[in-house]
DNA sequence: ATAATGATTCGCT
DNA sequence: GCGAATCATTATG
């Protein structure tokens, strides 16, 4: 499914409430996710995209998280706060990874942000990559998803259900279950048996998603 | 104080 | 496919 070719002239936007990052354990935010819209806006220019794959995190039992056996150390510290805040870090020394933390405060899950199509502001996220048409290089990836943003890990911790800098709104796209397809994490090889878990979640034919597995089997 | 290592991407080959 | 870029975080001494 792709979202940008029949976007409808009157967009209706909600901001999406603190409940949604609440009220469900981190696998079903993780899937809520997609479909959803990540907006930026600095110094008056907005830019956006449709989350269109995501990956989730679990503090309490997965080796791939790095607040693995609920580890507290002054990174993971973010993810420790309740649902709805932005946990955002350098890897690799030079990219910012953006995460929705999710659940109660204590609990440090979360949901790495890897892919999205553009909506808004194509443009400014043009510049920012250094491209010169709309291509799925824009934001396929985490750390060119960052980039088209503008997400800078000092935006770390900031609140995702307030029109500040950085929040998450409902555009009303409706996505099935069967356009919806799991498959396993990006990168994570050294977590062991936990690299198996399919916790990356993904739009079905959708040309932004960063990777697709041989089989495609709904959630 | 030192050393190892990534929730990656880009540019070549 | 491969290697480089590039550094905060973390564990260990």
């Amino acid at each position: 499914m792709v979202f940008s070719e029949n976007l409808p002239e009157k967009r209706i936007r909600r901001l999406l409430s603190r409940s949604f990052f609440h009220e469900e354990d981190v696998l079903s935010v993780a899937k809520n996710l997609l479909g959803k819209v990540l907006v930026t806006q600095f110094s008056g220019i907005e830019t956006a995209g449709v989350i269109v794959e995501t990956e989730a995190y679990r503090g309490a039992d997965d080796r791939a998280c790095h607040a693995y056996m609920n580890k507290r150390t002054k990174r993971t510290e973010t993810m420790f706060r309740a649902g709805g805040h932005a946990y955002i870090y350098l890897c690799y020394g030079l990219h910012h990874l953006f995460n929705v933390v999710s659940g109660p405060e204590e609990v440090p899950d979360a949901v790495l942000i890897r892919a999205m199509e553009p909506v808004l502001g194509l443009d400014e996220m043009l510049r920012r990559r250094n491209l010169n048409r709309n291509q799925p290089k824009v934001s396929s990836g985490p750390a060119c998803l960052s980039m088209a943003l503008g997400i800078h890990k000092h935006m770390d911790g900031d609140r995702l259900w307030e029109k500040s800098g950085i929040w998450l709104e409902d555009w009303s796209f409706a996505l099935d279950k069967d356009q919806i397809a799991a498959d396993t994490r990006i990168g994570v090889s050294y977590a062991g048996s936990d690299a198996l878990r399919p916790w990356r979640f993904f739009v079905k034919n959708n040309p932004w998603v960063s990777a697709y597995p041989k089989g495609l089997e709904s959630v």
